[in-house]
DNA sequence: CTGACAATGTGATAACTATCACAGAATCGT
DNA sequence: ACGATTCTGTGATAGTTATCACATTGTCAG
């Protein structure tokens, strides 16, 4: 995989990912070799794009064929970096966090859950966590330096999130995703995604509210 | 409140709404007044930036000043809809699901939770879900119709989400929020938008696999 | 071997979004 | 009352992203 020089749009990127549930499903439907006009149709998004999309990182396809799916999933698991095994690690095993726990997604994609953190006592050593050991936020920073952690999910509450994040970055995590519901400031270096559910919901109503007009 | 004419960029209105968690944080700290550029440091956004996202709905500051805190947070909260009340359903309580019923963001920003479904019988009538009734997903169409609910929220499994929306629809649902890890299709005139936590990770790995070169 | 065909890969173009820079408007001190 | 000051609102500009259209390349049948 060659990636060329320039910049990838971030808008690219997430749709990649998208791709990548798409080839499955093809898969599953039984199609070992798709086109850039089937895979856009499975996935709603246009074949010039899906064609523009994987033409920064080089040429997956064959003219006048089309793409090989199980091939191509793996060029884009490739791209994406998801066959390096992230070590990774939950904070706040609320019903957030576990949900996230509970999610198979994880190892498919490279995301080896290492270990879970709560700064309730009562959910230390539970079973809540299936299977994945939960400690106290205390060890936060011990852990992640410890155990080379690279990449923390924070789940807390919004009045503990920065708080939180400070311990990871302080053992030295990588990169954040964030669900708490503020704006968690860290270090340049760290890399630093927030999903904001509130605002998903604020765009829903926005929409509706204007189709009403 | 005098919406101009051409159409707002998608970006603006995600933007608005976290203008609104930053104008409540402000207000916190006690600033009655706040900067384009205060706000812009608040919420990692540029001064600039701000002032032609608020320009497209209209003039909300006072020249030389600056903008009432309360005030605009109002005003943002009317561009948005989110004076509505609108009647919202969660279908599949599923920790992702008890998660957002117990979150407090609803009914702030007008969302009122009318009941929650789930196919799990043991789950029906219990009280997981801070109290909001439980009803089965056979329930789902008659529901919406009789309570007018406008907005679904699906935290199924993915294999189950399809069929959900499907009955969502018959009911008369006018928008729908997807966390299930699958594109789900609805007609034309629905609103529909995708939480898709996969692709965050997804788009996390890759900006790390960056970073290493 | 060759020509018809199918679907990719990509340069050019159009559409959209963010940034810049400054004119305009309100306040405050003297 | 007025000039200095401050910060908004916005037209112009630069930058980014998506769409289009077609040249290119591989396949396959006869």
């Amino acid at each position: 995989m060659k990636t060329k020089e320039s910049k990838i749009p971030e808008a690219t990127i997430k749709r990649l990912s998208t791709y990548i549930s798409c080839l499955e499903r093809l898969q599953a439907e039984n199609n070992p070799v798709t086109s850039s006009e089937m895979l856009g149709e499975s996935c709603q998004v246009s074949p010039a794009q899906i064609r523009k999309d994987l033409s920064y990182f080089g040429e997956f396809g064959v003219r006048g064929v089309g793409y090989d799916t199980k091939k191509l999933e793996g060029e884009i698991k490739e791209i994406l970096g998801l066959n390096h095994n992230w070590p990774t690690t939950v904070v706040g095993v609320g019903k957030l966090g576990q949900a996230l726990l509970n999610f198979a997604f994880f190892s498919k994609h490279g995301f080896r859950i290492i270990a879970a953190f709560d700064s309730d006592e009562n959910k230390i050593g539970s079973d809540i966590a299936h299977g994945v050991t939960i400690l106290p936020t205390t060890e936060i920073e011990k852990t992640v330096k410890d155990e080379k952690i690279s990449i923390g999910i924070i789940t807390t509450p919004a009045d503990s999130a920065q708080e939180v994040a400070d311990k990871l970055v302080a053992g030295g995590i990588k990169g954040l995703l964030n669900f708490a519901p503020i704006k968690v400031k860290v270090p340049e270096i760290i890399t630093m995604r927030n999903v904001s559910i509130t605002s998903e919901l604020d765009n829903l109503a926005y929409l509706l509210t204007q189709k009403k007009r």
